[in-house]
DNA sequence: AACCCTGCCAACCGCGTACAA
DNA sequence: ATTGTACGCGGTTGGCAGGGT
């Protein structure tokens, strides 16, 4: 089921998400957070648009989401709350653990909305087991992304980010500037570090430096977002990156911006520039 | 086998809200 | 008070799978 790519007229991406998507987006927002989704696809390396992939995490690639059929009991709670709530979908979606609005929306219209569609028909039983094939399905492909997390690197993020060739040529040079002068003179954008369970690839990625620096320079971003550094008021700052100017952050807790999510990296304590939280 | 029809659901779009400058 | 930006929500769309003819 893959629906035709395109790109809308700015050569953003649209239309259903690829397994290398989902994998470069769930590698930088549980390496990162999501600490902005307008400015994350950029990192990210993805050609969509922020809204596009706050979509894709929040009702498809959380881990903490539900897969499967829904019980009796929820399908009974969803119909008391929406008599009391309406369409109210992420209200009532915030009383089904692991469901997401989307989900339920789509599972009012489908099967709930009219109370005879809720009567066992032949073809309804059809209907559910291939859901239910469906559901195994994505949770296959789910359980395969899990496990290859901890083959996703920061230097893959790096890799299939934008700025790499940049960040190359940047990393390979002499310059005695510090890092941050040649990310602001260059344009070049936050640099990476390899992980400690990684091994530099094969890609012109000859010294870690590049990956050192990417993650350094993430923690300097995230550090001066959050905790009030200079970072933002540096000189050198430059305009041909808004994150640089960003302004503070909506987020006022290290879970919100690092998801508290699942995942059991083993060096995520190392890598996880919020740790002073 | 080929075509048509229908239901499902992932993804998009537009609008409202919150918040900072 | 106004403006700009980012996020979140709900309605809608459209591709695909599978059943029916």
């Amino acid at each position: 089921m893959v629906r035709t790519p395109c790109c809308d007229a700015s050569g953003m991406r649209k239309g259903t998400w690829t397994p290398e998507e989902d994998r470069k987006l769930v590698a930088y927002v549980t390496r990162y957070g999501c600490w902005n989704w307008r400015q994350l696809p950029k990192f990210a390396g993805l050609s969509r648009c922020g809204k596009s992939c706050r979509l894709r995490w929040m009702n498809y690639l959380r881990p903490d989401l539900k897969l499967g059929n829904y019980t009796k009991e929820e399908d009974e709670l969803i119909i008391k709350l929406h008599e009391s709530l309406g369409n109210r979908w992420s209200a009532i979606a915030a009383h089904l653990p692991g469901r997401t609005d989307n989900e339920v929306k789509n599972h009012w219209h489908t099967n709930l909305k009219n109370p005879s569609k809720q009567a066992m028909s032949e073809s309804k039983r059809k209907s559910k087991s291939r859901k239910r094939r469906r559901s195994q399905q994505r949770e296959e492909e789910k359980e395969d992304k899990l496990e290859g997390r901890n083959l996703i690197t920061t230097q893959e993020i790096l890799e299939s980010s934008e700025f790499s060739s940049k960040l190359i040529a940047s990393s390979s040079s002499s310059s005695s500037v510090s890092s941050n002068e040649q990310l602001c003179s260059s344009g070049t954008p936050p640099p990476a570090r390899a992980d400690n369970d990684n091994t530099v690839s094969t890609v012109d990625y000859s010294s870690t430096n590049a990956l050192t620096e990417y993650d350094d320079f993430m923690a300097e971003i995230i550090d001066g977002e959050f905790s009030g550094g200079s970072f933002w008021t540096e000189p050198l700052l430059i305009d041909d990156y808004n994150f640089l100017n960003y302004p503070p952050s909506p987020f006022s807790a290290s879970e919100v911006l690092f998801c508290s999510y699942d995942y059991s990296f083993d060096d995520i304590e190392d890598l996880n520039p919020l740790k002073i939280w």
